[in-house]
DNA sequence: TCGTCATGATTTATAGATAATTTGGAGCAG
DNA sequence: CTGCTCCAAATTATCTATAAATCATGACGA
């Protein structure tokens, strides 16, 4: 939530936007006016529209020429190909990690799915749980696939605020435990298939309410 | 090739640029500088600042924040990223557009591999071989997936073309027979495990020149 | 040799003008 | 009276032109 000081205008109200559309304080398929915008941010409209560029590569708002940008919908459909999309690629990244996979790091894995038990709120386990994928993924070295994996990842969360805002249990993170220890033995192909089920599972939760059909 | 009438002026620059990009016109690492862009188009400086967001996405070009944009470098790392991404990707949208290939589907894809084979420069085969991919893979009807494949292909169309710009003869295209054989027999494993290996096959092709290092 | 400061080049932002699309209503056919 | 087409006004995105902020470069002084 750290809006950066130096980074430019249009960097600071796509983030800004981001989280309102994640936390869902923007209805799906709501139009976003750039003049709106610009007024409420105290800047002119060409930023906005940069802001809008960043979002659409996100995911999240769906922009047609001459008719605007709306927040993109997303169906119990879409949910489910970001997910998919998302145990493809962490899968592929896992592959590649494993073998520069130091014990320090699968150590601060662990602090992290520690944190994400403690977790009294979605927020903190979503960060904590991000912070846990990015740690076991980010030693493969490969930019372009870690930024593909960060922009689903905030498009899960966005699913993971809509459906549990008001209740919500942490639940104590077994799938986390059993990659960490398949990592820990060297057996990386189990923890890969286990990751392929662990982010799929967020897709399935069955009994979803408030999934906007647009 | 179609610079439609009807879209906007930042999508027409992106196309160009982009093409120049793939074509190789412009060198890896050349800075883009957006007030001779938008001198040479005849227009201002803001739409061609959103072409630039376009190509970023598209992975084609990096943009550090004040500092402008760069034509993206592609060593041999990332195009063998690139090529792992979309076996990755591509097999998940087969094993989802499967059920729904008709023969008549399927008939198309055997036409476009034909047209690539008599395919008489880079260019055309890599139309043709694009065409086949998105045939076979568009009934998964996941939108976002198909996006981010299409992408991927044009990054490694840069490639392919930076390769094999002069000398270049069209390969008979075994492996595209091989997927449409196990598709009619309804192989879908089968299919999907040579597809993977099909689309490496273009990361791993030793002897490449021209592979700029940045 | 190193640090500071001015100058030139370039990105970024603003304000105003233009073009396209949508909306509402009037007129006409069924 | 209902429904459709066509036209005009308002709304909105898009573009141009201009100003402000930022970064790179090289000279000058310690």
């Amino acid at each position: 939530m750290t809006t950066a000081r130096d980074d430019t205008i249009a960097v600071r109200i796509s983030k800004v936007l981001a989280e309102r559309i994640i936390a869902g304080e923007i209805e799906a398929g709501a139009k976003l006016r750039q003049d709106h915008v610009a007024e409420e941010f105290g800047a002119s409209h060409v930023p906005v529209r940069e802001a809008f560029r960043r979002l659409e590569t996100q995911g999240l708002v769906v922009s047609e020429p001459r008719r605007g940008v709306r927040v993109a919908g997303f169906s119990l459909d879409e949910v489910k190909e970001v997910a998919e999309m998302r145990a493809a690629l962490e899968v592929l990244a896992l592959r590649h990690a494993a073998p520069h996979l130091t014990r320090a790091i699968l150590d601060e894995a662990e602090e992290a799915t520690r944190a994400g038990d403690k977790a009294g709120d979605v927020q903190a386990w979503e960060a904590a749980n991000r912070s846990f994928h990015r740690l076991i993924l980010t030693p493969c070295a490969m930019p372009r696939l870690l930024r593909a994996i960060d922009d689903l990842h905030t498009a899960s969360a966005r699913f993971l605020f809509s459906g549990w805002r008001a209740e919500w249990e942490a639940p104590t993170d077994r799938d986390h435990r059993a990659i960490l220890a398949a990592l820990r033995a060297g057996q990386v192909e189990t923890a890969a298939s286990v990751l392929a089920r662990h982010v799929q599972w967020v897709g399935q939760k069955p009994g979803t309410p408030a999934v906007t059909r647009r």
